[in-house]
DNA sequence: CCATGCGGGCCCA
DNA sequence: TGGGCCCGCATGG
């Protein structure tokens, strides 16, 4: 149904309705973006892998996790070890192989199982100057670093190995050291937030020179006040109707028109896969919500998401080697959500082999009203603040992006 | 080296 | 079929 999400010519002729670009989307959410480098470049703050859906029209990547220390240690600056996955398979294994810069323990690879089980994927779609985007699946592991800072560690690294004077040994150190004193804060995890550094940025970052990287988040929206972030927060199995049902022409007509769709996003939360405590609240609040409001209420600020932010940090504790996968986990459990795995499925599909994506119908209805669900409000979830609470929300909200410039790919979109 | 895309092909439900 | 995923190939920084 992704497929369906479309026109935004018509709909979106203003380039001021399109989102800002976000770099950390989390959770079952849609934006269109225009003509951003980051979108072109199908850039995500996640380690995100190409996967083969055999449609051309729509790109879609799975999550690749994070690369952790298997001991779980701390650095130096009392954070966690973050690194992000190789997204070549051959760089992946060799990564892998590596130690921890810091207790030279083995590094281990948190697979992410966001999705009923599954890596939380992203669907890329591009219309015209319109790039459509839908994620599905909560990602149920830490943030690695960024790409940028990555590929800046990386940079600065090489050079300091490259550059002359230092005996074998000491350099060998030094380059230790220095892995360590690199490690953009991002991608390490806050000794006092072990659970989930991504949501606090200040103490992701607190080398000012990284936060420009974790600037970028849905949590940001907040800050940016995006136009309206076209957040579905459904929990799998909660995708819209008209998602589900696509007509004909998947990338193209059943989300053409948002509209349509909203009546259908009848999402209930009961489907979450949320702790058994908590999940009983979830099913109350339908996502039928009006489209406006419920939006706005995914909003960073609202307290829903929230809720289920704090719900996922509060019960993933990520202190020892296999936390991740303990029962405190719930994401990474679909077993003890309410639902089975396969209920909980997206619906999107993209697998269905389309000539050209560019020959694809295009949407004709306006998105104007598009509105994904809007996340229910967690009844039952203690309050959630989380989102003011969220770090990221805390971060710039000024984007550094700037560093790609991409070319620009075709990418169809997602139909959910 | 490695990020990215693409697309063939396999497996499974 | 759809979804997940592995693999090789190609391109480009």
């Amino acid at each position: 149904s992704f497929l369906t999400w479309s026109s935004p010519s018509k709909l979106k002729s203003d380039t001021k309705q399109f989102d800002p670009f976000q770099e950390w989307t989390d959770g079952y959410v849609r934006y269109i973006y225009s003509e951003d480098k980051n979108a072109q470049r199908h850039l995500s703050g996640w380690a995100m892998r190409n996967t083969n859906n055999h449609n051309c029209q729509i790109l879609k990547k799975s999550c690749l996790g994070v690369v952790v220390c298997s001991r779980g240690c701390t650095l130096p600056d009392g954070s966690r070890l973050q690194l992000r996955p190789a997204i070549c398979d051959k760089a992946r294994q060799k990564q892998q192989k590596k130690l921890c810069p810091s207790c030279n323990a083995s590094l281990e690879l948190l697979p992410c199982r966001g999705h009923s089980g599954y890596p939380v994927t992203n669907f890329w779609r591009v219309d015209g100057k319109a790039i459509f985007f839908q994620a599905k699946g909560v990602h149920d592991h830490p943030r690695p670093e960024s790409k940028s800072e990555t590929e800046a560690r990386r940079s600065s690294v090489k050079r300091r190995v490259s550059s002359p004077p230092f005996t074998p040994k000491r350099r060998l150190i030094e380059t230790q050291v220095d892995n360590i004193k690199t490690t953009p804060a991002v991608y390490r995890i806050s000794f006092i937030e072990p659970n989930f550094p991504q949501h606090y940025p200040a103490f992701q970052s607190p080398e000012p020179y990284y936060n420009p990287h974790n600037a970028v988040g849905e949590a940001q929206p907040t800050m940016q006040k995006p136009a309206n972030p076209r957040i579905y927060m459904g929990r799998p199995g909660y995708e819209f109707q008209g998602y589900l049902t696509s007509p004909t022409y998947p990338m193209t007509s059943d989300l053409c028109d948002p509209r349509s769709i909203m009546p259908n996003s009848d999402v209930s939360w009961s489907l979450c896969r949320v702790p058994p405590v908590l999940g009983s609240s979830s099913s109350s609040t339908p996502l039928s919500a009006p489209l406006t409001s419920t939006c706005s209420s995914f909003d960073p600020q609202s307290k829903s998401p929230a809720g289920w932010k704090e719900l996922l940090k509060s019960s993933a504790p990520y202190g020892d080697n296999h936390h991740y996968y303990s029962t405190e986990y719930p994401c990474r459990y679909p077993g003890n959500a309410p639902s089975s795995p396969a209920a909980l499925q997206t619906i999107i599909t993209t697998t269905t082999k389309l000539p050209s994506y560019q020959s694809c119908p295009k949407p004709s209805a306006g998105l104007q009203s598009y509105q994904p669900c809007a996340p229910p409000k967690l009844p039952g979830l203690p309050s959630c603040s989380s989102l003011l609470d969220d770090p990221s929300s805390s971060y710039s909200t000024e984007v550094k992006v700037t560093e790609e410039s991409g070319r620009s790919h075709q990418v169809s979109v997602i139909s959910a």
